[in-house]
RNA sequence: GGGCGCAUAGCUCAGUUGGUUAGAGCGCAUCGCUUACACCGAUGAGGUCAGGGGUUCGAGUCCCUUUGCGCCCA
């Protein structure tokens, strides 16, 4: 094989792993002017994203391509354009999921994690995390991430637990952290707290209980009162009823008995009862439902947790405690029942909180625990947007994230686990005393006693993640990275973790750096199947990324996310869309492979002069792409800048396919043909082909960098080397190509390639519909008017592209009358006459000339009255001159049709 | 209950300062292995841009409204 011998078909399987390996190890992936380097330059402006940290021993699934896909173009848009450039890559500790995934295999050894103690279980989750911790990052590798490895974090390491602690402290000392009692939501399975957003709430079938809130004084009677959860009953402190309502009024202030347990509770009033629902009697049980416990505090209501941390009933309970909490319900209603204070049970769609992870029930219940202060940093937040320091992109998500900003409640920060930040608090036996600190304390600061303990909970991961913008610079310390790279410029994650994630790294990084820790976040939709449906395991539609590259390769799959998706917009993905971009990325490849064999065949020979390929001496095909290429990178740019990938791509996209590879490469397959013009024709090739790679290469970028390394080789080694002679030894550094403004003479060369497109098209579209053998050659006689010296200039590119005989075609002024036996075209003011002896029939042909007239007429009509109405005066000059081009045009088109017809 | 999004060709989707006969991919039909590519090429069929009203010379695009689906918050 010889050296520009590419195979015929792009493989991607050999090529992205050598690409890959040849950009990391040439250092390609850390910013061109680094902090670390005695070059440096504090002046230069760069560009900088973090990643939204993947949990670490994670499974790679469609979410981490798309944010991957988004992030690694925007970054190599960035370098391309020489800026200095940074990805910072990491991982986080995950904490609930990777307890869990640890606390399965103890299991399978018949262990729990309280048999064999924290530090044992931290040292095998540890050794999980070193086990499964780097699959997640080289799955990330595998994307074609142009990340800085040797910037890699993770949440749990040295430096970030430093950050974290450092953070816990400050807000500790502003205090702006408190511990407390606190109606939390629980998860029982867990055995720990989890915060207001980790819950879900799902609509599901349950039971209204309706039942009997005797009076205390033995008067018989009753207040009826519905309830969803019966077993809190044996909680409740009060009953509330609406203090304008007639029919419970006069219990206002009286007592009631708590079922089974005969204890007495007070009727109360307030206005949050509301009167339609239920029977309009509410029972409070403080201690297990958010809003109760806000009543309760209202009325100052005694608040008793009937649940453990198992869900279990305690002493409370009476006679029920140490059942489960859904065996007590049971049983206690039927005590109840069988004490005749059941009324009825109907049924119900429960609106049930259940914890996000592993979906097990939560229970709200009083807890001490730690918090954030939240409102002071979310005021921060919210300005910050509000004064546009900070852009979301899309714009609608500033409301989602101004309204939950608004209506934040304090942060809850501890969990019960061991896999996670330690609280840095102490306490004291001796003196009682609580200490916050830096470093480890040995003995208490307040007495100096010895026998101090640190708290047991850790923090939740997404405080720590809500540092990652900063601690993975090296914050607390001002190091040279921190303080050239921070702020950040690009937030890019889904929607779904803007309140978890993004507006806590908002609030975290104004606090902590006084800065907004980036100046856009841009949100990306979810990944759906081809249908719109969530994937899930359950429902067996979920596409695996990995099997979709080993299938399709890594350039499809990033195209179809990036090009299939607009900001913030959920997006479908099959499998037929990844194959039909594996389709684009082989048809560059050939396109690539055709260029590079015509640059090998030159022989040394003049160019044209003229800068482009606008000039003298250049075809007109040569002319055309290259007003294309220059209007294509201008609309890119645009849109680039507008956070528009996926209409860029789609646009080059276009060009490359529809525009350069179906038409200009067939005219350059003649032109090559030519000693004239064979010369400039590679040139062009070459020239278009590079655009387009260094505009692809963001988008596809493995397929590019190895074509764009032949091109350059072949240019290097052929007469055109002084094209090549500025280009870097790699694509991920080629500069961006820059945008021009237009040099005048462009539009009407568009114009009249259109018009041969035009030409052609309509020649094609009478073979096929005449059922012309593609290998025949037809003799024609062109009419071309004002465009004959235009049409006879281009005759052979008519002819080759639409199956004329060259020898046979003539075209001339104007012609006397029609030849006989010719099915007659008409393109605009030009008539093509094609002898189609032994297959025209005369009655058919008039038929179809007569159709297209009535078009032509019904169109002419259109728009002389549009002509005549007020867009004439009202529109803009363009727009109406526009317009009556097009109807001179097709009243030329009418005439000759009229002529034609006589 | 509040907020947001979506509804465009059989399917999946583009269409961002409103410009006048609406685009792509897949699928479908007909033809073709032409020396870059059958992971291809050529040609074609297919749409009252969810319904109604309004603004405008002009609306898929802006405003109001109805219907259906989805999401977020409470």
């Amino acid at each position: 094989m010889s050296r520009y011998d590419l195979p015929k078909a792009y493989d991607f399987k050999s090529t992205e792993p050598r690409i890959y390996e040849m950009w990391e190890k040439g250092g390609y992936f850390q910013p061109s002017n680094d902090p670390r380097k005695p070059d440096f330059d504090p002046a230069k402006k760069p560009f900088v994203i973090s990643i939204p940290p993947p949990n670490v021993t994670g499974e790679l699934h469609l979410g981490h391509p798309m944010f991957v896909s988004l992030e690694d173009l925007m970054i190599r848009y960035h370098r391309m354009k020489g800026e200095p450039t940074l990805w910072v890559p990491g991982t986080d500790h995950a904490g609930i999921a990777t307890q869990l995934q640890v606390e399965k295999a103890l299991a399978k050894e018949g262990l729990t994690r309280e048999q064999i103690g924290r530090e044992e279980f931290l040292r095998r989750t540890w050794a999980w995390k070193e086990k499964y911790g780097g699959i997640i990052t080289t799955q990330i590798r595998r994307l074609g991430a142009s990340c800085d490895w040797t910037r890699e974090r993770f949440t749990l390491d040295e430096g970030l637990s430093r950050a974290v602690r450092e953070a816990f402290v400050r807000l500790y000392e502003k205090g702006l952290i408190y511990r407390g009692p606190r109606l939390i939501n629980w998860s029982p399975g867990l055995k720990t707290a989890v915060s207001d957003l980790e819950v879900e709430y799902s609509e599901e079938p349950g039971k209204l209980y309706y039942f009997k809130y005797m009076l205390a004084d033995g008067s018989g009677e009753y207040i009826p009162v519905a309830t969803t959860r019966p077993e809190t009953i044996l909680g409740d402190t009060a009953v509330a009823v609406h203090p304008d309502d007639p029919r419970y009024q006069k219990y206002i202030g009286r007592k009631v008995i708590v079922p089974i347990l005969g204890r007495e509770i007070p009727v109360i009033a307030d206005e949050y009862v509301d009167r339609e629902f239920g029977t309009g009697a509410l029972k409070i049980t403080p201690g297990h439902d958010p809003n109760d416990y806000e009543i309760g505090q209202r009325h100052g209501l005694p608040v008793l947790s009937m649940l453990d941390r198992e869900a279990k009933v305690t002493e409370v309970g009476g006679p029920y405690a140490g059942l489960d909490r859904f065996v007590c319900r049971e049983k206690l209603w039927e005590d109840m029942r069988a004490a005749g204070l059941v009324i009825k049970e109907e049924p119900y769609t429960l609106n049930v909180p259940r914890s996000q992870r592993g979906g097990e029930i939560v229970e709200p219940m009083i807890s001490e625990q730690w918090f954030v202060k939240i409102e002071p940093l979310a005021k921060a937040a919210l300005e910050a947007v509000r004064d546009g320091r900070i852009r979301i992109i899309p714009e609608r998500f500033e409301k989602v994230y101004f309204n939950w900003l608004e209506n934040i409640k304090d942060w809850c920060i501890s969990r019960q686990l061991w896999w996670g930040h330690r609280i840095p608090v102490w306490y004291c036996d001796d003196c009682g005393g609580e200490m916050c600190a830096r470093t480890d304390p040995l003995l208490c600061a307040h007495c100096g006693g010895k026998n101090i303990r640190q708290d047991p909970d850790v923090l939740d991961t997404w405080f720590s993640s809500g540092l990652w913008p900063f601690s993975t610079l090296g914050w607390p310390d001002e190091t040279p990275d921190l303080r050239y790279f921070y702020p950040t410029s690009v937030m890019e994650t889904g929607y779904d973790i803007l309140f978890f994630w993004v507006a806590r790294m908002i609030m975290m990084g104004l606090e902590f750096t006084g800065q907004a820790p980036f100046h856009t976040v841009y949100l990306h939709g979810l990944v759906r199947d081809e249908h719109g449906r969530k994937m899930s395991k359950s429902y067996g539609n979920v596409i695996d990324p990995l099997v979709v590259m080993d299938k399709y390769g890594t350039d499809a799959l990033r195209f179809t996310l990036l090009v299939g998706s607009t900001p913030g917009q959920d997006t479908n993905i099959s499998e037929k869309k990844v194959e039909a971009n594996r389709n684009f990325a082989n048809k560059i490849w050939n396109a690539g492979r055709f260029v590079i064999s015509a640059i090998g065949s030159l022989t040394p020979s003049p160019l044209p002069k003229g800068e482009g390929a606008g000039g003298e001496g250049w075809t007109l095909a040569d002319s055309w792409i290259w007003a294309r290429l220059q209007q294509l990178v201008r609309d890119a740019e645009r849109l680039f800048q507008a956070y528009q990938f996926g209409e860029a791509g789609r646009q080059i996209y276009e060009f490359f396919w529809s525009e350069f590879a179906d038409w200009y490469v067939e005219v350059a397959k003649l032109q090559l043909q030519k000693e004239a013009t064979k010369a400039q024709t590679a040139e062009t090739l070459a020239r278009v082909l590079d655009i387009s790679l260094r505009l692809l290469h963001p988008f596809t970028p493995f397929v590019t960098e190895e074509l764009w390394g032949h091109l350059r080789r072949a240019l290097l080694d052929s007469p055109l080397a002084h094209l090549a002679k500025d280009w870097p030894e790699a694509l991920i550094i080629a500069p961006w190509p820059t945008p021009r403004d237009p040099e005048g003479w462009e539009e009407a060369k568009v114009a009249d390639f259109a018009l041969l497109q035009e030409i052609i098209r309509a020649i094609r579209n009478l073979r096929a519909e005449k059922k012309v053998s593609p290998a025949r050659r037809l003799p024609a006689t062109i009419v071309g008017g004002a465009k004959t010296e235009l049409l006879k200039e281009q005759a052979e590119v008519i002819a080759s592209l639409s199956g004329l005989d060259y020898a046979l075609l003539s075209i001339v002024d104007s012609i006397a009358s029609k030849p006989e036996g010719a099915v007659s075209l008409v393109v605009g003011a030009v008539e093509i006459h094609i002898p189609l002896a032994g297959m025209v029939d005369s009655q058919a042909e008039r038929a179809r000339l007569e159709k297209e007239l009535a078009d032509v007429e019904a169109q002419i009509a259109r728009l002389e009255k549009l002509l005549a109405s007020d867009f004439a005066s009202k529109a803009p000059p363009p727009v109406v001159q526009k317009e009556r081009d097009r109807l001179s045009a097709l009243l030329e088109t009418a005439e000759k049709l009229k002529a034609q017809l006589q």
